[in-house]
DNA sequence: CGCGAATGTGACCGGGTGGTCATAGTGACT
DNA sequence: AGTCACTATGACCACCCGGTCACATTCGCG
């Protein structure tokens, strides 16, 4: 947790140091995220970021959390309940256009959403992940499990199940158009960023139709 | 590229080098990697290490590499066109099985595996997924294309999307379940490992309806 | 203003890193 | 036995890391 002294901060200078630490926990993940240049970017001095947190690792908790925040605060107007006569797929699929979207909107955000999905150190990232699934969870499941009670997905559909794969797809279906580096080698991400978005949407389509009752 | 050396070398050493390499970099990923620990643990000293490679990432390369290969060997067998009378489905859904049952068997292929798909570094991740990805969808491509052709998947279905998801799911599908620390949020690996499994399965069977004929 | 509390600072610490290299083995062939 | 190409070794290097701390600066308040 960050100590008091980050939230009584000028908001600036909070600003400041929260953009550099995106952008280098973003580029190079959690351990290999350098404090120093962290600290340089942000015209800060290292011993600063031990006033206003434990260590690396409370900090780097709290930039993930803070980013998780704002983009699920970006997505909470679209988690309603479906319109009146708004199909299961035009809603779900209008979710995903929001995310992809908002990621290309927002590469900070964007790459600390990928450098939190590729942490490899188990500790960490249970630690960090959990409370973002759990928050994505909270906000899709609804989603599905109305759309079964309302007979538009098949009955005999695994709701957790399919939850977790979405889940898990998300992130991939947002980053990789705009991070080409990332995967190369696969057609979904070979052309530009706008065509490979669009690819990802039908991609959900196509895949989400085999639920649908 | 490894050197010479590293051919002529006595298999055993060989061997004990290649395992500790794997284990420490399946671990802590190319970067947390410590050349130190792998030099210990395999019996032999650092410098022999740059003896067999140009560098670090030479190393991480040749160990990314000979990981991939051997699952790709053991996934062979199963690509190839399906039986007389058999589904589709049935057939795709039996190589899942064969993946997911050989990641439970080698614990360091799927360390490795892991690793290598949790890369941040988008240039090391490139050169390592590149050639892995190539391998993957040229084995399973075919499979998917030949559906279409026979008429079992839809005429519309988009080969290169699929084939980019599915080959971008795999390693999820296989390490989940034996990986608590990693999504232990999500629902899908709240359970024991085998349970974990068969929903996994399940779960590719259900999509995959979806663009079945 | 003056004083005390809160905050800012960067030199410094121990330790680990990838990588080098002079030296010492090793083994095959004459 | 002598030679020579090849291989093994670990002390050593420069560098960077996360974290600390004694001191300087700033701020709020009487």
């Amino acid at each position: 947790m960050p100590r008091l002294t980050w939230h009584n901060l000028d908001a600036e200078r909070r600003r400041r140091v929260l953009d550099a630490a995106m952008a280098e926990f973003g580029r190079h993940g959690y351990s290999g995220g350098s404090l120093n240049v962290i600290a340089r970017e942000a015209g800060v001095a290292k011993g600063s970021l031990f006033q206003y947190f434990d260590d690396k690792f409370d900090f780097f908790a709290h930039v993930a959390e803070q980013t998780s925040l704002r983009v699920y605060a970006a997505m909470e107007p679209y988690l309603q309940a479906p319109g009146d006569g708004e199909t299961f797929l035009d809603h779900f699929g209008g979710l995903v256009d929001v995310w992809i979207a908002y990621m290309a909107d927002h590469p900070l955000e964007r790459a600390v959403t990928a450098a939190t999905n590729l942490e490899i150190d188990p500790e960490v990232r249970q630690a960090v992940r959990g409370p973002v699934h759990r928050l994505y969870a909270q906000g899709v499941r609804p989603i599905l499990q109305g759309a079964v009670d309302a007979g538009e997905l098949s009955p005999t559909t695994d709701v957790d199940a399919l939850l977790s794969l979405l889940v898990l797809l998300l992130p991939h279906l947002a980053l990789a158009p705009f991070e080409p580096g990332l995967d190369s080698a696969l057609p979904l991400y070979g052309t530009s960023g706008r065509i490979r978005s669009e690819r990802a949407r039908r991609l959900v389509d196509t895949l989400l139709s085999g639920v649908i009752a």
